[in-house]
DNA sequence: TCAACAAGGATGCTAGTATC
DNA sequence: GATACTAGCATCCTTGTTGA
C-alpha cells in the first residue's frame, strides 16, 4: 500500500515544510489513535522500508456528538474523502516529558478532546518540528479510510466525543487518556459504522525516541472553499526506534488489526507469536503482556 | 473437503564498515 | 580501540496451490 495521495492534490499534502497547528476548525471530526505504535527497528537509509513500526499505527474518525440514526452524519463518517497524513516527530533525548508522555497516554485526549485548551503550545510543537530531520519517516505516509459497517474489535472501541458543552457536564471525560467507552448497545440501536486509517507500512530510518503527528484532511474541500483542509490533528504516544541489535522483536499483532485484516485490509501481516514463543523462548510472554495488557 | 507441498515474504542475526 | 550503524544472509512463517 503506498501512500494515496489524490491526483491534482499533491500541493496540499506535501509535508514539507511540516505541518504546524492550524487554527481550530469547525469540522465534528476527530482522529483518535485507536493503536498506538510501540516500538520499531531502524530501517536505515537503503532497506526499502522492510522494518515497519510495531504494532502498526491504527487511527479511528471518530464524530463530535456522533448520532447513529442520522444518515448525514454515517454519511460524513464513512465518506472516503478524507486522508490522513502521517509525520514524524522527534522526541528530545533527554526530555523527561516524553516518558511522562507515555505513561499518562495523554496524546489522545489533548488533541481529540481538550485541543482548545491544553496539549502542547506551539513553542513545544516548533521545537519538536524543528528538530525532525528531513525523510526520517519512509512507507505510505498518507492514507485513504477504510470503512467498516461495525468496529471490528468492539471490546476496545471508543465512543464518539461530545461537545464541549457536554464535556463540561461531564467533566472526567475531558481527562481521561482515551474516549469513554461505548455504553451497552440495546436492541434499538444499530451497529455504529468506523472508519479507520491503516498506516501498515510506515518506516523509521534512525533510531530514537518519536511520536507520530497525525493530519486529517479533505482535500476536495479544500480546493473547493480555498480553506485549510486540515479538519484535525492527534499526536501518537511516544515510541522508541531500536537499532538492529537492540530490537526486541515484533509482536504479537493486536485484536483490531487481526479484525481489520478479516474485514479486507491491504497490508496487514498476521503475527501469532514472536520467534521466541515459536522456539519456546520466555522472554515472550512478558513482551506480549506489557504490550497487549494480558490480552486472551 | 482436507492435507501436504511449494513459493514468496518477513524477520532476526551477524559480519563488515564508518565514525568518534 | 571502541562503539554505532548498515547491509546482507539465513531461517521461519504465511499463504496459495495441488492432489488425494
Amino acid at each position: 500500500m503506498t501512500a494515496s495521495v489524490p491526483s491534482g492534490f499533491g500541493h496540499l499534502l506535501n509535508p514539507a515544510p511540516p505541518l504546524l497547528p492550524q487554527p481550530p476548525t469547525r469540522s465534528r471530526l476527530r482522529l483518535f489513535v485507536r493503536e498506538q505504535p510501540q516500538a520499531a527497528r531502524a530501517c536505515g537509509s537503503g532497506d526499502r522500508c522492510r522494518r515497519p513500526v510495531d504494532p502498526i499505527p491504527i487511527v479511528q474518525l471518530l464524530m463530535t456528538d456522533f448520532n447513529p440514526i442520522s444518515e448525514e452524519d454515517r454519511r460524513q463518517l464513512t465518506s472516503n474523502q478524507y486522508i490522513v497524513s502521517c509525520q514524524l516527530l522527534p522526541v528530545a533525548e533527554d526530555s523527561e516529558r516524553s516518558r511522562k508522555g507515555r505513561a499518562s497516554a495523554r496524546s489522545n485526549a489533548e488533541n481529540s478532546f481538550g485541543r482548545y485548551g491544553r496539549g502542547l503550545g506551539n513553542s513545544d510543537v516548533d521545537q519538536l518540528i524543528a528538530r525532525q530531520p528531513g525523510g526520517n519517516l519512509s512507507g505510505g505516509t498518507y492514507m485513504s479510510p477504510f470503512s467498516a459497517d461495525q468496529d471490528p474489535d468492539p471490546s476496545t472501541a471508543p465512543s464518539h466525543p461530545q461537545s464541549m458543552t457536554n464535556l463540561v457536564t461531564n467533566s472526567t471525560a475531558a481527562t481521561l487518556p482515551r474516549p469513554p467507552r461505548r455504553p451497552p448497545c440495546t436492541n434499538i440501536c444499530a451497529p455504529n459504522p468506523a472508519t479507520f486509517f491503516v498506516f501498515s507500512d510506515l518506516c523509521v530510518r534512525t533510531a530514537g525516541e518519536y511520536q507520530l503527528l497525525f493530519t486529517l484532511m479533505n482535500p476536495f474541500e479544500a480546493m473547493q472553499s480555498k480553506s485549510s483542509p486540515i479538519l484535525d490533528e492527534v499526536r501518537s504516544e511516544t515510541f522508541e526506534v531500536f537499532s538492529a541489535k537492540d530490537f526486541r522483536g515484533m509482536q504479537r499483532t493486536p485484536e483490531l488489526a487481526r479484525g481489520l485484516r478479516r474485514l479486507g485490509v491491504q497490508g496487514i501481516k498476521l503475527r501469532d507469536k514472536t520467534r521466541e514463543s515459536a522456539n519456546g523462548g520466555a522472554a515472550q510472554s512478558v513482551s506480549e503482556e506489557d504490550v497487549d495488557g494480558g490480552e486472551d
